[in-house]
RNA sequence: GACAAGGUGGCUGAAUGGCGAAGGCAACGGAUUGCAAACCCGUUUUGUAUGAGUUCGAAUCUCAUCCUUGUCUCCA
């Protein structure tokens, strides 16, 4: 049985086994949100997307560092490098202080982490907490003759470090095609060539944000903060560099060109990048106002959905399909996850209450180990979920007395569930808070209902369960006795 | 336009050369039930965009065609 985690590295395009660098250690850096406005759906679907890979890392036995910044510091708005900074503009707007706007939405956002079941990184640096280290590396490229000053501002020369340099090698392009791709700049950028980006941007007047600099009172270019963020905190090389899809290019090739140029090593040895989340078959964005918010689905709020879905409903949907892979959203898809979903937490209740026997009908071990299998092979939590599903079956049927299981088999079989369901999806009950005082009123209607089921009273008995059904509580005959649960 | 990823059953979504193409949802039949729900068993007939090719064998490899999405400008 293969047992190597073996990761797909958006660098060299195949599948590798993972070797970190420092045994049973793993620095994880991922790109985090820009904090000008709520996070959409598909924000939230990058980061629980590490937040997956995070937890089945220690769940394999590593010790990970995981960092997640925070962008506070704003991006600009146009390709010429001139224009407004993203979170002055909205400031402005809103008429707040640019930090207020950054605390707020940071706020919403580790409250909507937190809905999702996310577990908090080790170290979540902002960008504007961290100047003087883009200043540093800001000097020690320009040292190195790979960035020039032009008119208050520093960028990042391509061309020159391309001589011995390899820009373009994450994402597969040739600086020559950039080029002739890119629209013609008028006589008056400040830029040697359209490919070079800021590495400090001099600040017009108006810019709220700003910082002193050997160069100019301004502010650090957008791709320095990641650089210097995740060389800080894991060094000049780490293990696993993440983020969305739509950052691969210019964005992370940049913090390549940088930690090249800055320590002359490959920053990061596994490259990952997770999927867009699709609305109507069209990538969710902020700018195209394709968007759907946390909590318009929580609530329902929102003519796309058919009605309220839990996070964790969410979160399991977006755990059936691959990590690299588009996912489409849909109310359908969702409401069909849901029932899975409850299936599978259904399930996973009920082992508690099975009696073990002398033997097992079915090879538990076997099932475990396609738990595993299926993890290690990139990160497949699909697949991992429909090997759960074979031990649902099997659960069903020994509930049914169709099928036997072991002592052992029992507590194995158990703990590996627990721990895949809880500890590596991250999933956990969709139930509302069952308080006592629910419990005992639901013991006397319960209770009522055997009554006039034992006199053959079907019509208070058929009331009782389709009103409470109505009410979002299911009731539940079996064999046993009665049970319900809220949903 | 350049580059990249895709097009799988009623819906969703796995599987990269090998017996009957996973799983979830849906539908239908049966079992169960006072009747249901849940669970169990079974079924859903030529289901891998189209056309050619390589091969003993193709969803998977090659070529062509059509279509979709992403990146190339801030984006998870």
């Amino acid at each position: 049985m293969e047992n190597q985690l073996h990761i797909y590295n958006t660098l060299s395009g195949e599948k590798e086994v993972f070797k970190p660098i420092v045994e049973k250690h793993v620095g994880m850096y991922v790109c985090g949100p820009t904090v000008y406005s709520d996070v959409h759906l598909g924000n939230c679907r990058t980061f629980i997307s590490f937040d997956m890979i995070y937890r089945y890392l220690l769940h394999s036995g590593y010790k990970v560092r995981y960092v997640r910044n925070i962008t506070d510091a704003g991006h600009l708005e146009n390709d010429a490098d001139e224009g407004e900074d993203k979170i002055a503009q909205k400031a402005r707007l809103e008429k707040l202080e640019p930090m207020e706007i950054v605390q707020k939405y940071t706020v919403g956002f580790r409250e909507v982490m937190r809905l999702f079941n996310t577990l908090p990184p080790s170290i979540e640096p902002t960008a504007t907490g961290h100047i003087i280290e883009q200043i540093e590396i800001t000097k020690n490229i320009l040292e190195k003759g790979l960035a020039y000053v032009s008119n208050g501002s520093v960028y990042f020369d391509v061309e020159k470090f391309n001589v011995n340099g390899d820009y373009g090698m994450l994402s597969g392009r040739k600086t020559d095609e950039l080029i002739s791709g890119t629209r013609d700049l008028d006589g008056q950028s400040e830029k040697r060539n359209p490919l070079d980006f800021a590495l400090w941007k001099k600040a017009s007047p108006s810019h709220i944000m700003h910082w002193p600099s050997p160069w100019s009172i301004g502010f650090p270019g957008w791709h320095l903060e990641c650089t210097a963020m995740s060389t800080k905190y894991l060094g000049d090389q780490f293990d696993i560099h993440g983020g969305g899809m739509d950052l691969k290019f210019p964005h992370h090739e940049c913090e390549i060109a940088q930690g090249k140029s800055a320590t002359g090593k490959a920053p990061v040895n596994y490259w990952l990048h997770a999927n867009m989340l699709t609305l109507n078959g069209k990538k969710m964005s902020k700018s195209t106002g394709n968007t759907l918010l946390p909590e318009e689905l929580f609530s329902g709020n929102n003519n796309l959905l058919s009605k309220a879905f839990h996070p964790m409903v969410v979160r399991f949907f977006m755990m059936q399909a691959h990590y690299r892979s588009i996912l489409d959203f849909s109310s359908e898809a969702l409401v069909a996850s849901e029932k899975g979903f409850i299936k599978l937490m259904t399930a996973l209740a009920d082992l508690n209450a099975i009696k073990p026997a002398a033997s097992s009908s079915e090879n538990a071990d076997s099932m475990i180990g396609s738990f595993y299998e299926a993890m290690n092979d990139d990160f497949n939590t699909p697949v991992l979920i429909a090997n759960m599903f074979e031990a649902v079956t099997y659960i069903n049927k020994i509930k049914d007395g169709n099928a036997t299981i072991s002592a052992p088999d029992l507590d194995k079989l158990r703990s590996a569930l627990h721990a895949f369901v809880f500890d590596v999806l991250g999933l956990r009950e969709a139930k509302e808070g069952n308080d006592s005082k629910l419990e005992a009123v639901m013991q006397v209607i319960l209770e009522i209902r055997k009554k006039a089921r034992d006199e053959k009273d079907w019509a208070t008995s058929d009331l009782l369960r389709d009103r409470l059904s109505e009410a979002g509580i299911q009731i539940k005959d079996s064999k046993e006795g009665v049970t319900y649960t809220v949903q």
